[in-house]
DNA sequence: TACTAGGTTGTTTTT
DNA sequence: CAACCTAGTA
């Protein structure tokens, strides 16, 4: 009797011609749950086994996390026919991972010194924040965030012109990038985007999973690759869009046809993950969307248990009552890392942890502070960087005077001036003989030194361990406080981690490098690594925006109320509602077989207590597919409601500003067309349409230099002319 | 230069 | 409710 074949059994038609259509551009464009990232890994396993050579095939994933998973089974699956491929010759990564690796190697084709650092968020913050000073401009948080958002929606193709003073900004902050010999995670984009020609010959086949969440210059980048071969297969669903706010647009999977010419097209249609009402349910709140594709789905599996719901007077008698559910869940056999509270911002995770921790359940939170950003770290890394590019003022500025060593301001200052127009680097150098700071000096461009000369011929973990040695970190051990303690702790965790990787590298037969682990931490989310005792079940913590590609036999989804989710902020406009419903759709979908959603009626908020409405997505949802649990219960004291405190209206805006109320607003529309408006993010603008009266009318309002978007009109301020 | 008290400010979501 | 920043003092 011959077996049954591995790579493509358990396939249905369209899902085995997905698998096999190696050939051409392939568009696979198909519902939640309905196997996509199945057909990409037997795809993958499919192809090395007719013989194409494994390192001729590029997959790109959406996070890390999935990359080696996707690895790991490709692996398993070839094993089982007999095939052995070496784990790393496989190029499955993130885009960002795909673009560092190429930099390192063919970098300095385009300009790109070999040892260039990678900028996080918080670098490129702290830079433009510099940038925006030495300008004279507002560098208060707001502004620098504003001022990012901005540039990196130019950067990634979702804003086609850039602005003074945005501009200026922008030009300033790359030649201080490329100066300090660093790039940041959108530079890796666009630096990738520069190499592709000169890579392209890599690869014969490209994939790419979660389609949607591509932008502009990934696509681009996607586009070039492909060019002499026309070998890619795009996997997504529109429906699963959520990462607009990163640039990223389901557009690339509308356009797929348009951008390939002679692409085929596959469409999944059974669900093979949840019960029907589950889909059902899902599948009827997304339809409330008015930008999407139609699309059908459905599943061969029972109706399953209802969508249960509960309202619970605040967030902690939401969290104890999930907690309870779960109890009972393991109870009757679910394995606690098979459920998953999924929430929409990680601020959210506060009382579950704090009733899982009372309850005695192990637990896993995914995201949130990550160890690799705390201060302490963060200031180990900052050494570890300089080790290799000491260019890098950045790195120079935030430890100079860490530990405390007598060069604070005023010693910046002068390092400054000696710089003059050259790196920070350099004023060291020449700030050696100064009188009083001089010998400080010198001692830190010693340790720096020297903390260069042990990279090049030791490995990481050496020179992790003279940093800590030299600068006496680890001597705070005397203190008692806990802070000091738990930073000690911190310290030699990461001392740990950089000999985990060392091991890691050794045992796959490469030499580890101070490089490769600085690299592995840049792109690499601290989950990602952290395999902390497997072996121990634990429930999941985590955002709906973490939890995309999962899926969990149990999931609660806690906090369904008006302002949180859908999140509503003054910036809020009808697509941005429709990718919180996206979000939703998303976050039900994760659910196999039961999925419990809930709401508070009362949550803090900035420590005051707010009463909240139910969220407008619960009346999207078909009744008879839902149980509800809450019964009617009146509030006994009388907390303000959201809308009047929403964005602090009440504390700092004028009167002439109202925020606005889901039940309706008393005051007739304030705004008629042709009228000039304030928007806080937008700026000014004139109205062109008005929808609807009162405070919650939505006003279509054209922005200078930004185009048309409908706001709420309690967020807009008339203007005088 | 280092430290502390007090005021203020804010929050999505993450590679 | 924090976390963060600023200004004033030792
Ligand atoms: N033909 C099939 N027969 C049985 N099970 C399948 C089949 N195809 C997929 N599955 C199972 O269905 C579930 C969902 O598959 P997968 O994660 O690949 O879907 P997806 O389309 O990528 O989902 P999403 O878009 O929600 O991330 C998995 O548990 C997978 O093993």
């Amino acid at each position: 009797m011959e077996a049954l074949d591995p790579i493509l059994s358990g396939l249905n038609p369209p899902q085995l011609e997905a698998v096999t259509t190696t050939e051409g551009p392939l568009l696979v464009v198909a519902g939640a749950g309905s196997g996509k990232t199945r057909v990409l890994t037997r795809r993958i396993a499919y192809m090395i086994r007719n013989g194409v050579q494994p390192w001729r095939i590029l997959a790109v994933t959406f996070t890390n996390k999935a990359a080696r998973e996707m690895g790991e089974r490709v692996g398993q699956l070839l094993e089982r026919v007999g095939v052995t491929v070496p784990v790393q010759s496989l190029w499955i990564s993130t885009f960002h991972s795909i673009a560092s690796r190429l930099l390192r190697r063919y970098g300095t084709e385009i300009g790109v010194p070999q040892n260039f650092t990678i900028y996080d968020a918080d670098d490129q913050k702290t830079l433009v924040k510099r940038i925006m000073k030495d300008m004279n401009l507002e560098n208060d948080a707001l502004h620098v965030r504003q001022a990012i958002h901005y540039i990196e929606a130019y950067r990634n193709g979702s804003l086609k012109a850039l602005y003074p003073p945005y501009d200026t900004i922008l030009e300033k902050y790359k030649s201080e990038l490329s100066a300090a010999q660093a790039v940041d995670f959108t530079g890796l984009l666009e630096k990738a985007l520069e190499l592709a020609p000169h890579v392209a010959h890599l690869w014969d086949y490209i994939l790419i999973d979660e389609f949607q969440d591509t932008n502009h210059l990934q696509f681009e980048f996607i586009h070039r690759l492909a060019r002499p071969h026309g070998n890619v297969c795009a996997v997504g669903d529109d429906d699963q869009s959520i990462y607009s706010w990163r640039g990223a647009t389901p557009r690339f999977l509308i356009e797929f046809e348009r951008q390939f010419s002679g692409a085929r097209e596959v469409r999944l249609e059974q669900n093979y993950r949840s019960t029907g009402n589950i889909i059902s349910a899902a599948g009827h709140l997304i339809l409330h969307n008015t930008t999407r594709r139609p699309k059908k789905i459905w599943t061969a599996a029972p109706s399953g248990e209802p969508i249960y719901f509960n309202a619970l007077d605040d967030e902690r008698q939401e969290a104890s009552w999930i907690v309870s559910r779960m109890l009972e869940h393991n109870a009757r056999g679910v394995s606690l890392d098979e459920m998953a509270v999924l929430y929409r911002i990680n601020a959210q995770s506060r009382p579950f942890e704090d009733s899982l921790r009372r309850e005695g359940i192990p637990y896993t939170v995914v995201g949130g502070t990550k160890f690799y950003e705390r201060a302490e770290i963060k200031d180990l890394i900052a050494y570890l960087r300089l080790a290799l590019n000491a260019r890098s003022d950045i790195d120079i500025l935030r430890v100079l005077n860490k530990p405390k060593r007598g060069l604070g301001q005023a010693a910046v200052r002068r390092i400054r001036e000696l710089a003059g127009e050259r790196s920070l680097w350099h004023g060291l150098h020449r700030a050696r003989d100064e009188r009083r700071i001089g010998p400080k000096i010198t001692e830190f461009v010693r340790l720096v030194e020297h903390a260069a000369a042990l990279a090049e011929k030791r490995p990481p973990e050496d020179v992790l361990g003279f940093i800590l040695e030299e600068t006496d970190w680890l001597g705070m051990r005397a203190s008692t406080d806990i802070e000091s303690i738990t930073r000690v702790e911190n310290m030699n965790e990461l001392l740990a981690a950089v000999t985990d990787y060392s091991d890691e590298e050794r045992s796959n037969g490469e030499e580890p490098t101070l490089q490769g682990f600085l690299e592995s931490i840049a792109l690499v989310s601290a989950e990602d690594l952290s395999e902390d005792d497997e072996d121990t079940e634990k429930v999941w913590l985590m955002t709906v925006h973490a939890a995309k590609g999962l899926e969990f036999d149990v999931v609660f989804l806690p906090g369904w109320e008006e302002k949180l989710v859908p999140m509503e902020r003054e910036d809020s406009t009808e697509d941005s509602l429709e990718e919180e419903r996206r979000l939703a759709y998303v976050a039900m979908t994760r659910a196999r077989r039961v999925l419990y959603i809930t709401r508070a009626r009362e949550r803090m908020v900035y420590g005051r207590t707010l009463r909240t409405s139910p969220s407008r997505f619960l009346k999207e949802l078909p009744r008879d597919r839902i149980k509800i649990l809450s019964r009617r219960k009146p509030v006994t004291h009388d907390p303000e409601t959201l809308a009047e405190v929403a964005s602090h209206a009440h504390r700092h805006r004028k009167k002439s500003v109202k925020s606005s109320s889901y039940k309706g607003s008393s005051s007739n529309s304030p705004f008629r067309p042709g009228d000039v408006v304030r928007h806080k993010k937008f700026g000014t603008g004139r109205v062109v349409s008005v929808d609807g009266s009162g405070d919650g009318a939505r006003v279509t309002v054209n922005f200078r230099g930004i185009g048309q978007k409908v706001i709420v009109a309690s967020y807009l301020m008339g203007v005088d002319r």
